[in-house]
Parts: C-alpha cells; structure tokens; sequence
DNA sequence: CAGGATCCAACGGGATACTG
DNA sequence: CAGTATCCCGTTGGATCCTG
C-alpha cells in the first residue's frame, strides 16, 4: 500500500536535476557540446556569468562526469573542457525540455498576465 | 555569422525552466498529475516541503498557469489544487529528464566517486 | 483549513584583488 | 591564462506565531 507513497521524485533524483539544470550548467553544456572550450572561451561564450559562478558551475558538472577538464601543460596552462559521452546523452532531455518552452511560452505569458492582472483587482 | 552566437538558452526560457523545475515544483505536479488535492493534502504527500515553500511553489505554479487554484467556500474554507491542460503537456518532458537521470545514476554516482578521490588525492 | 506575517540563518552570487 | 581568496549582500528557506 505504502508501495510509491514515499516515492515521489527521490532526494538523489532531485540533488542530480539541481546540478544539472541550473542556472549555468545549461549555457556550458550547451557550449560545449558544439565543440571543446578554455575558460574564457566559455566566459566569452556567456557574458553573464561570472568568474566565479562558471568555475563552481564547471567544477559541478565535472564531478557528476558530463563534463571533462583536461590540462594542457604549456606556459602559460592552458585548460581545455569536454562534454563527455555521459553529457552527451542529455541532449535528447534538454531539447525536449526546451521545445516545451518554446511552444508553450506563448500560453505561459498569458497566463502571467491574467494572474497579474487578477492580482491587482483583488490585492487592492 | 553571429546568427546563433547570441542564442544560448534565453533569459525567458532559463526563467521559465527555472519556475517550473525548481525544487518543489516536480513533486508538486507529480502530485497534482495523479489527482486534485488540498493544500494540506500536498503537505502530507510532500512531507520535506515547509508551508511557506509550499505556498510560494503553488502560486508561482498557478501564475505560469501550469496549476488551477478553485476555493470553495464552505466553512471552513477549502482550497483545490488541480492541474491545467497546460501542466498536463510537461509530463513527457518531464519523464524524459526523470528517465534519463534513472538511467544514469549509476554513472553518475560513480563519476562523483572518482571525482572525489581524485581530489583527496590531490588536494592533499 | 489554508494560509499570512515575521524573524533569522544559510547560501549563492557578484565584485575585487591576487597568484602560479 | 585559469583560476583562488575575500568580502559582502540579497535572496531562499526554515521555524514560529497568528488569523478569517
């Protein structure tokens, strides 16, 4: 009876989409799965991101093994990152996932509207 | 040239993906998938979820128009949570993603492992 | 029952300065 | 070049108390 009542997403489920989905991890991946990058290569690639924010990304997405840093020993060192065979395979996910969004976003920004505009009549 | 260099993934999209998949939300529409519930209905099936957490998921939820807030007015008051036809269509996404992380855990797992000795290795 | 209001601690993320 | 180290602040999330 408790058969999937404590099922749900699973923690390690949950841990494992936060270090992959977040908020850089997309862009990198994305970036490197069109070819290997350096660091600021990949700082160029996302003007946004900063120093800091790219090295925990980068340093996460290497731990979970979809991503590869190889060091290259010249002077100065250069750093070279590659999307894994692992990485590879969450392509397929993500370009689902994105296509969601782009054919619903019409119909989520209107829903956003009416719920702002609901807001405003019955917040004041 | 710069057709796609200014591509990436899109504010809209990393902002909506970030309303849509964020920690709570996936439990929240696994939830809501299987049948409209009541507030304290979620709380009891989502145990980890805070009230305010929960609050914030399904308002944030309902604003995307992914879920649909009904109250009825008895006394006390009820609140029924139901997923739209909109949220309906982020299953399969969904499931995607959640298949591939089954699929890959093993992987993954071990990729942290080595990462992890790695660094002991050499942080050391 | 379904939250709103408040307080507080933890964390992520930016900016800046420095290094092998 | 590819980071590390620090400081700092805004947001997130938990805990607690209160209400129509």
């Amino acid at each position: 009876m408790d058969t999937d009542d404590e099922f749900r997403i699973s923690p390690p489920h949950r841990e494992l989409l936060d270090q992959i989905l977040d908020k850089w991890s997309l862009s990198v991946l994305n970036e490197l799965c069109e070819r290997p990058c350096r660091f600021n290569e990949l700082r160029r690639a996302i003007p946004q991101v900063t120093q800091k924010s790219l090295t925990s990304t980068l340093r996460r997405l290497e731990r979970n093994g979809v991503v590869e840093r190889e060091v290259v020993s010249t002077r100065p060192v250069a750093v070279r990152y590659r999307i894994t065979p692992l990485g590879k395979t969450l392509r397929p996910p993500i370009d689902v996932l994105l296509a969601w969004a782009s054919q619903n976003m019409p119909a989520i920004t209107r829903a956003r509207e009416e719920f702002d505009t609901r807001e405003e009549e019955t917040g004041f």
